[in-house]
RNA sequence: GCGCGGUUAGCUCAGUGGUAGAGCGUUUCAUUGACAUUGAAAAGGUCAGAAGUUCGAUCCUUCUACCGCGCACCA
């Protein structure tokens, strides 16, 4: 083989490229170069003397994974748009930070130990909290780290010298100065509150931690007798067993149907309770009967309108999910459902059920283990929100924050205008401890994941990071957690640092089944983002997510884009091969070469002839125009056509066109071009593929900088 | 119930007020020196349906259908 090529061989070469890419040989070396590098930690980077000081840094922490998670689809995207705008900005000269880390999830990370030891029959109560948070934390070490080198495969060029998690001292400390500064201003209270209580869990849940399912069931109408006159009232309800806590029935003071029964009572049937009807406006006259039994304890609008009335509260279900004593000798003990059955043989019983209807509803369950969840009563902790979502609304109304797309604003101002307090306190054992003396709970893991941006950079001291990285530039996550993390991040930033924590919210597509479905590991209609790196490659599955990553719509995702990924990037490989293995001037004292020379027209072998010019101008005029488009489609977050972009004019226009022709000439003008326009497609390039194009930049005879990653762009 | 997004080639998706585009797939042809992970070409679309604005609508407006999602006080 050798002896063939024997007469192309060139002299000047330092090692022969392989014939195909081949990014098993390479990614993992030069991931390892770049580290070794300390680029990734911008304190070693030049700072750049054309950019200003003030806007010279440029920083995006990465939303922190569970300790629980391993890498899937929608991280490894998100993970590839922050890279591709870290290296692009890294290479126009700017301090770039991207600051990893990971979050410790409270009640997800809890469940996942309890389960680990239900194997081996122990509970948490069996090993008391001491222990049993022993137990988390030798969990979190051996695999809380897991995600961390799944980012390193895909090439994140994060800087591992500042990794953090939520619960560092550094942190915790953050957390508490936090708590404090919000208890002194009065806005953290403790009160007691229908809350949402998870059954399984065994903790208080936000309303935004809930998740809702739909289920068949039914819609039973049930008679209340009127006291001391005949006849009855009708309330429907999907769940009879609450009945034994209602305090009163209530009906729309507009529904002329109930007109004459207002302020009468009703004998509430089975406690044998007299309970009044009542009128408010809150009641939707079309909904049932338009008559509603009230149960203050368990339900929320119940606890609302029971509380305008002052109503007395019966607490009926007990935090394990069974009929507390209140409920009566007949169902005190039962689980809910066991309650459930029995109050309706009851009610039969009596001949107090009018009628039953089939009835789908939404039921809400827990968001970490889709337990029921039962409201009820609870003594908690709530951050005061009125001035807090002030802060919020304001930062977006006024442009300062700006969300991409612009329409998830509405998202999150409909949260945040019609907000409640928040319940801050979670009845688990891992997490932040409530400061305080005597306090037992611990903070919602949101709590404390709401002052990343700068919990991460040493607040609340005075740190150089602090001040050099802060506020951040870009946050990029999906749409699932705007209000739960990203709202909270802003008016935690404005309220504790009297700064935006960062100017733009990246909200990129959730990535579906080709069918459109939900990716899940349950239902094994999840991907394993690392085996499309062992199949393909890391550059060849950021090309794949990206290339899909159009208009910020969601993915429905397409295996070919990454096998479309490894071909370009074998394309990309073999054009730097051609320019940097094979000169033009070699190739061309072949004989082949008027052959070729016909393709491109009369007059183009030898010396460029005038066309040949013309043609180099066009060229280069399409590489610039190419060159503005990539990077504004990237500034204005168009991942996905900046990529586009990119691959039209790299296969089509270089190697299709330019290439084939350049074939056919022996000058030195089209050397140069060549290999410019080599370097300026790397360039392009790297953010997006940073593995193969760094190959490449490797093997240039003559590199400017020690690395492609800080090349200027 | 309110709101948001989508509907363009067989599949996954771009796009524009004036002959409709890409990747993959299909068909035909080519090719010993960058690359078969290739090149040249072809077939394939009433741009969901209807009405309106316009000289002209796939694009703007309204309505309808279907799909997906969010929110709600889902008794």
């Amino acid at each position: 083989m050798l002896k063939n090529k024997k007469s192309f061989k060139i002299i000047s070469m330092p090692k022969e490229l392989s014939k195909t890419y081949n990014p098993k040989e390479v990614e993992d070396k030069i991931y390892q170069l770049w580290e070794k590098s300390g680029y990734f930690n911008p304190d070693n980077l030049p700072a750049a003397s054309s950019i200003k000081q003030q806007v010279s840094s440029y920083t995006i922490v990465v939303p922190p994974p569970n300790v629980t998670g391993s890498l899937h689809m929608g991280h490894a995207l998100n993970a590839a748009i922050q890279d591709i705008l870290i290296r692009k900005k890294r290479m126009e000269g700017y301090k770039t930070l991207w600051l990893p880390g990971t979050d410790h999830a409270g009640i997800a990370t809890q469940n996942v130990v309890e389960k680990e030891l239900k194997k081996q029959n122990v509970s948490r109560h069996d090993l008391g909290r001491e222990k049993f948070l022993e137990k988390v934390w030798e969990w979190k070490e051996k695999y809380g780290g897991i995600i961390l080198n799944q980012f390193k495969k895909l090439g994140c060029s994060m800087d591992w010298s500042r990794v953090r998690f939520t619960m560092d001292e550094q942190y915790q400390k953050a957390v508490n100065e936090a708590f404090l500064r919000y208890y002194k201003k009065g806005w953290l209270y403790k009160a007691e509150r229908v809350i949402n209580w998870c059954v399984r869990c065994q903790t208080s849940l936000s309303d935004l931690e809930l998740e809702y399912k739909e289920e068949r069931s039914k819609l039973w109408h049930i008679k209340y007798p009127l006291l001391n006159e005949k006849g009855f009232i009708i309330v429907a309800t999907t769940r009879p067993e609450t009945m034994l806590g209602d305090s009163a029935i209530a009906v729309n003071p507009k529904d002329k149907r109930y007109k004459n029964l207002i302020g009468k009572k009703v004998l509430l049937p089975i406690q044998n309770r007299e309970i009044p009807i009542i009128a408010d406006e809150e009641i939707d006259m079309e909904f049932g009967t338009g008559a509603v039994k009230l149960t203050p304890a368990h339900d929320l609008l119940d606890a609302r309108i029971g509380e305008k009335h002052k109503l007395p509260v019966y607490k009926v279900i007990g935090p394990l999910g069974k009929m507390a004593p209140e409920a009566g000798q007949l169902c005190a003990g039962l689980k809910v459902l066991e309650c459930r059955e029995k109050v309706m043989v009851e009610l039969k019983n009596q001949n107090l059920i009018e009628k039953e209807e089939d009835y789908n509803h939404n039921v809400a369950v827990c968001y970490r283990c889709n337990g029921v969840i039962e409201p009820q009563p609870s003594l908690q902790w709530f951050l005061k929100m009125n001035e807090l979502a002030k802060l919020a609304i304001k930062a977006v109304k006024s442009g300062e924050v700006k969300f991409h797309p612009k329409n998830w604003e509405k998202i999150y101002f409909s949260w945040l205008e019609n907000i409640r307090d928040w319940n801050v306190s979670r009845q688990i054992w891992w997490g932040h401890k409530i400061p305080l003396e005597g306090e037992t709970d611990v903070l919602d893991t949101w709590f404390s994941s709401a002052l990343w941006p700068f919990a991460t950079l040493g607040w609340p001291d005075k740190t150089k990071d602090l001040k050099e990285f802060y506020p951040t530039q870009v946050i990029s996550t999906a749409r699932d957690i705007i209000n739960l993390w990203v709202a909270r991040m802003i008016f935690s930033g404005l309220e504790f640092t009297g700064q935006k924590p960062f100017s733009d919210v990246i909200i990129h597509g959730t990535i579906l089944t080709k069918d459109g479905k939900r990716m899940s590991k349950s239902l094994g209609t999840g991907i394993d983002p690392m085996i499309l790196i062992e199949k393909y490659g890391a550059d060849a599955t950021r090309f794949g997510l990206i290339w899909q990553a159009m208009g910020n719509q969601d993915i429905h995702w397409d295996e070919n884009a990454v096998i479309a990924g490894k071909k370009f990037a074998n394309k990309v490989w073999n054009v730097a091969r051609f320019i940097l293995m094979n000169k033009p001037s070699q190739i061309n004292t072949d004989s082949n070469a008027d052959t070729r020379g016909k393709n491109i027209g009369e007059n183009q072998r030898g010396n460029p002839s005038k066309s040949a010019f013309d043609e180099d101008k066009e060229f280069i005029k399409k590489l610039n125009t190419t060159k503005k488009q990539v990077s504004k489609q990237v500034d204005t977050y168009e991942f996905g056509q900046a990529l586009h972009s990119l691959y039209d004019f790299v296969w089509h226009e270089f190697a299709d066109k330019y290439i084939e022709s350049s074939k056919g000439r022996n000058d030195e003008e089209v050397k140069i071009v060549l290999n410019n326009a080599l370097l300026e497609v790397i360039k392009m390039l790297h953010p997006f593929m940073p593995h193969l194009t760094e190959e490449i930049y490797q093997n240039l005879p003559n590199k400017n900088k020690e690395f492609l990653m800080i090349e200027k762009w």
